[in-house]
RNA sequence: GCGCGGAUGGCGGAAUUGGUAGACGCGAGGGACUUAAAAUCCCUUGUCCAAAAGACGUGCGGGUUCGAUUCCCGCUCUGCGCACCA
């Protein structure tokens, strides 16, 4: 008998595929439904994947594999994310020039895929660097631009000091810059920005109804962030200005008792008098200087100072002090804030330090003895008093409006996309600057700009990229008047280049176009998307960009994937997360070289744990699942090499029913993301053949070619490798990874007898089989006779049987 | 602080969503084969008790129910996300 070694079979059909086309799909063949998975693009950013990747990549190909054997056109395609600041920093971490940098890691990126065995269609490979893709991105920027919804602006921005660049609000994590973890500040600076608050409420009202990780959904809809409230004027005393500040409370306005102002906001300085002028200076800049970690570090004591300015409440009339503190946020709301100390716990704490008034307008429940934020019944409020807040809140707002001095509003947390970088290694922003005719959009006949061939990449500092210095890129001409111009220094955040990359998927070779919306409406929305990172960035980003697209009628629906799912890390043996940074990565190309080849880990990957729960990676676990690819491989091989046998009725309907059980089992285990106990059902059917085999024999017979064929069918998204090699054996020319599925009978799934569980008292006492046909008094006769339940019950009476019909009978003494 | 998860043997994890808790795998122990080892095959393996019978067992404390890992109330620990968002 021949012994499985997967070195003796991985390479060869991995040779055979790629000859073959295999994997190679057919994007205009629509004779077959169409079915595209994949997983997020990976970044090129060091030596190459990791065991967690390769877990995150083999779902979307286990989900496709699936699809493709059971009759669909199922495309795996596969691309990289080759632009931006990762790949930029990397190469200079090795001291390379990015795209050397990158195309060298590349090399065994690839290496490990195909290694691994997935069913990517290798000849539309599509990189996000790469002008031919690139071109498309700042085709998107001019639309983007030609709308409205791509605009520059003057405003403080979070800058990273260590990677020379501003940053947008999604890549601060913790006040913190995503790539190098160092604090962030800000910086005032003219950037280009997405107007994606666009979208703000399109997207919210659409998130519910995605078939995506719940945790995700929850996340976008936290970052979109949206409140309902009202902005409310406040005349200055003896000035012109009003302030306008928002608030989610207005049923609280006969409690404001001061108002605050963002250290940003713009009137700050202009409220102060020659006596307040120069500590709400030094005020305003000490604010400026400091990082956000450092405001947060302030354990939340809070700081302000007086400007000197009183406004009005306009309800009663009151003078009240206008402060700034910077616990107000510039870029929420107005930047500006009525302080209502008595029902909010920052207020309250800022007037307390500050010794300023607290007038209590909502009346606590009796129990509530801290600052009250909660419902209730206005007090002190004038003509509102006895008013339940949620009524108060709308009548409040209704009489600000008599008087347009206040109106609805809903704010959301979310900021418009920062997009400039002020990096080399990016698509460069298609934007020429002419004095006559300012930021004109380059002509789409003349895209791709090029990113030119830089001798020093690294950035210099200040507001620009070095982009800047390549005197004869950056003068040209202005489109517009063919006056001399200058292009846009900024390049492209890299996040821009991977949102739209999905579409490029489906048409990678177009050359007219970014994608034809004919295509687009044959293979969008992506069936299975999934990944275990960028659960708010990069799928915010892509959801905009697709609303857009969706809104010009480029792309069938507005939403690009139709199910995302959000897998969980494979944790180091350390018990930490396993990254490159804490140096505890275990590479898959060493546990397959050891021996094990790609099959058994790839099992053993999907064994593991639910795709959404961490866990722990033990090494010793792949051995157990080589040992039972094995097992399947000496089934197999019995069953080959077998002489025709006869087996009895009992013996086929046995074997028939566990090929059946489990043929639906791992069907609907893929399905569901159940890839875990997938497995252990094949295990279990593996085991059950054992068993059956020493009592009825293996070899040529209709049971045991049902249920050796149809067990490689369900093996083979699993392992590819090990059910290729031996679908052949078996006596098959064509591959099993296409259109091979099994089907189930439930007629084979049903059995002549049941099981019932009998209990005493909701104890466990005995279990009976019988008929499948039996009565309830059958049953109940039955289990009253036997023995154990005869012991317990003594010459006691039962008060009570409960039949649970094929299951279960409980009697109650 | 707020939001969303999670907690089951020595370990990773199953359990038809209220009906036999611990499937499957790892580890451990025993046996077969072998001169021997590896590989392979078979058996045992939640705890207590010498064993049987039995009792106890799904983070903790209550509750609902004939019956709770599953539902409800109150906690503890833990992972993740957001973090002065008015």
């Amino acid at each position: 008998m021949k012994r499985y070694n997967p070195s003796d079979i991985e390479q060869k059909w991995q040779d055979k595929w790629e000859q073959d086309g295999t994997y190679e799909v057919d994007l205009t063949d629509s004779t077959k439904p169409k079915y595209v998975g994949f997983s997020m693009l990976p970044g090129i950013t060091g030596a190459g994947i990791h065991i967690g990747h390769g877990r995150t990549f083999q779902f979307s190909d286990i989900k496709v594999r699936a699809k493709r054997q059971q009759g669909f056109n199922a495309y795996h395609p596969i691309g990289w994310d080759s632009f931006g600041l990762p790949v930029e920093n990397y190469a200079i971490k090795i001291g390379k020039k990015p795209r050397e940098a990158h195309d060298e890691a590349l090399i065994n990126f690839k290496k490990q895929l195909k290694r691994l065995g997935y069913s990517y269609d290798w000849s539309k490979e599509t990189s996000t660097a790469d002008p031919s893709y690139y071109r498309w991105t700042q085709w998107i920027f001019s639309q983007l631009y030609k709308h409205n919804l791509a605009y520059q602006k003057e405003s403080p921005q979070w800058w990273c000091e260590t990677d020379q660049t501003v940053l947008a609000n999604e890549q601060v994590e913790a006040g913190k810059c995503w790539r190098c973890g160092n604090p962030v500040t800000k910086k005032n600076l003219k950037q280009w920005f997405f107007k994606i608050t666009e979208y703000a409420d399109e997207m919210l009202e659409a998130t519910d109804d995605l078939d995506w990780t719940d945790m995700v959904k929850t996340m976008q809809k936290n970052w979109i962030g949206k409140s309902q409230g009202a902005e409310i004027d406040f005349t200055v005393e003896n000035r012109d200005e009003r302030i306008t500040v928002f608030s989610t409370r207005p049923d609280t306005l006969f409690g404001a008792t001061f108002l605050v102002l963002a250290p940003e906001h713009p009137l700050v300085m202009s409220l102060t008098n020659d006596e307040t002028k120069e500590t709400v200076e030094a005020y305003v800049e000490q604010a400026a200087r400091q990082s956000e970690i450092e405001r947060m570090n302030d354990t939340r004591e809070k700081t302000g100072v007086f400007t000197g300015s009183h406004a009005i409440n306009p309800t009663t009339g009151e003078k009240i002090p206008i402060w700034v503190a910077d616990y107000v946020l510039a870029g929420y709301g107005t930047g500006a804030i009525m302080a209502v100390p008595a029902h909010d716990e920052r207020d309250g704490a800022f007037a307390e330090k500050f010794k300023l008034p607290i007038v209590e307008v909502i009346e606590k429940p009796n129990h509530e003895t801290a600052r009250y934020d909660g419902e209730g019944i206005l007090i002190n409020s004038g003509a509102f008093d006895g008013m339940p807040t949620s009524e108060a809140r709308e009548e409040i707002v209704a009489w600000l409006e008599q008087q347009s001095s206040g109106r609805t509003k809903t704010t959301y947390k979310m900021r418009d996309w920062l997009i400039s970088r002020q990096r080399y290694w990016g698509a460069p922003i298609p934007i020429i600057h002419c004095d006559e005719h300012g930021a004109v959009a380059v002509p789409d006949d003349q895209l791709p700009v090029i990113l030119p061939e830089v001798e020093d990449f690294k950035p210099k500092g200040g507001a620009t990229s070095v982009l800047a210095s390549v005197e004869d890129w950056v003068n040209t001409t202005c489109p517009t008047c063919g006056k001399p111009a200058k292009r846009e220094t900024d390049t492209l955040d890299g996040y821009a280049c991977s949102s739209w990359y999905f579409l490029r998927y489906i048409d990678p070779f177009n050359d007219t176009e970014a994608w034809s919306p004919d295509v687009a409406k044959h293979w969008q929305p992506v069936d299975f998307y999934n990944g275990a990172d960028h659960a708010v960035a990069h799928l915010l980003y892509s959801r905009f960009w697709m609303r857009f697209f969706y809104k010009q009628g480029w792309v069938p629906d507005p939403e690009p994937f139709k199910r995302m799912m959000y897998n969980a890390y494979i944790m180091a043996p350390d018990g930490r997360k396993m990254s490159k940074s804490l140096g505890n990565v275990i590479d898959p190309m060493e546990i397959m070289d050891s021996g094990y080849g790609a099959d058994s880990l790839r099992v053993y990957e999907m064994f593991i744990a639910p795709y959404d729960m961490d866990a722990p990676w033990d090494t010793r676990g792949v051995p157990g699942t080589y040992r039972f690819l094995n097992r399947v491989w000496t089934l197999a091989q019995e069953y080959i090499e077998g002489n025709e046998i006869e087996i009895d009725q009992k013996g086929v309907s046995e074997i028939l029913a566990v090929a059946h059980k489990t043929n639906k089992k791992v069907t609907e285990d893929i399905e569901h993301d159940k890839f875990n106990t997938a497995v252990s059902s094949m295990m279990e059917a593996v085991n059950s053949y054992y068993k059956l085999k020493e009592t009825y024999g293996i070899g040529k017979s209709e049971a045991w070619t049902v249920a050796i064929e149809s067990l490689l069918q369900i093996l083979a998204p699993f392992a590819p490798h090990i059910t290729e090699e031996l679908w052949h054996e078996v006596g098959h020319e064509q591959t099993i990874h296409v259109d091979a599925w099994p089907a189930w009978d439930e007629k084979y799934l049903v059995s002549d007898t049941m099981t019932i569980v009998v209990q005493v008292n909701g104890k466990l006492r005995a279990t009976l089989r019988m008929p499948k046909d039996a009565t309830k008094e059958e049953v109940e006769t039955a289990v009253l006779a036997h023995a154990n339940v005869t012991l317990v019950m003594g010459d006691k009476k039962p008060t009570k049987v409960i039949y649970v019909p094929g299951r279960l009978v409980n009697i109650v003494i």
